[in-house]
DNA sequence: ATTAGGTTAATCTATTTAGTTAAACCAACA
DNA sequence: TGTTGGTTTAACTAAATAGATTAACCTAAT
């Protein structure tokens, strides 16, 4: 039954998914994973042979699910502070949905570098960043932007939008300490980075 | 001999501090460490107990070195913007010395978040404020800052800082491609950084 | 010279864990 | 009705690993 199939693969994903976010794959446990699921093991490993096969097929979606939230902001016809507006909007949005992702993928990545070399080995990011320049080199003037720092804008964006739940754990317990909610805080992000980093960048 | 016992527990930790940042408490494994400390495993636990006792020690030892790098900002008699230099230079050249200090506190915290709780339960950071508030009372109406915004501007100054490390293994892969190279980024960051915010929170 | 304590070597135990296997179960379906 | 394939159960293997143990070794202090 092929859509049967299709329900306990995606229900293997997805508790895999909780369970990697949480452990990370060297904390993660077969039997933990059956578990969520309401499988057995024999049934896991029906399905994905390895626990590396089920890390790899977990890590590469959520990967691009991370990063593919950046790309709308290349192609959406909007000026260039609107489109720091857009970015931090949707892209804090997200990861409101998503708040382990960030831990997550900068954890794996940082023990086990290559496997994010392979994901991006196709990307082009020089072609994107000579598009992006094109489609606002009338405004560009108007900026404190040069090609020098370019990249340290990029980063600075990226740190503001994902930083906060990268370090949530110990955010938390600051602002537990001086009565700020974190929820709050994030929603407040949004607009905050936003008009943060456009005024920054301002002549 | 308590200084040849000095001299082996600090060998035994520094291997520890090694290991444990490359790969986790749970990725970690005793032999590797005793390998690199050149002793054998039975002195490993001779010395420490057991994996956690030593895991506790090296943790809190790093975190209490990361985040008494946020203090010195408290103390020195400076304007609001020199602080805000002096904070991005000495940070962030303290992180080049330790690069991999903050993806391995960021990843032990999300994976046990009551760790950095105890740490942290002593230090009244609703005073630290109050005290840099105090401070600067006379000089503040020159700025963009509220009390409501007091928290995304420090987050937002940590982010800067301390994001770059946390994602060296993803900045890298990009700026691989468009032909930056991360050191010289980061050195470059001390100073950007820091006319970044400034140039943010000025009216 | 004797002793105390850091150190090694080698072995062992107990546990955890990934992955396998084989028999049986059951629902759909042709 | 009989077959197919997803699923379970339960037991198993093999490897990795934390930690303990014991006897012997070496060196510096008494």
């Amino acid at each position: 039954m092929a859509e049967n199939d299709k329900l306990t693969e995606d229900r293997i994903f997805e508790a895999a998914t909780l369970v990697f976010e949480e452990k990370g794959m060297a904390g993660a446990r077969m039997q933990n994973i059956a578990d969520r699921a309401g499988i057995n093991k024999a049934l896991l490993h029906y399905y994905f042979r390895t626990k590396d096969h089920l890390f790899d097929a977990v890590f590469a979606k959520l990967a691009q699910k991370m990063f593919m939230k950046f790309a709308p902001i290349f192609e959406e016809d909007l000026s260039l502070e609107d489109k720091i507006r857009f970015f931090f909007r949707e892209h804090i949005t997200f990861l409101q949905k998503n708040p382990k992702l960030p831990g997550f993928i900068l954890n794996e990545i940082n023990h086990n570098p290559q496997r994010i070399k392979k994901l991006m080995k196709n990307i082009d990011f020089r072609n994107i960043w000579l598009t992006i320049l094109e489609h606002h080199k009338d405004e560009l003037h108007k900026y404190n932007i040069t090609e020098e720092t370019i990249p340290q804008i990029m980063t600075t964006i990226a740190s503001l939008s994902v930083f906060p739940f990268a370090a949530r754990g110990i955010f938390e317990v600051v602002f537990n300490n001086i009565g700020v909610d974190f929820d709050k805080y994030i929603e407040e992000r949004k607009v905050f980075a936003a008009e943060f980093v456009i005024k920054a960048i301002t002549k």
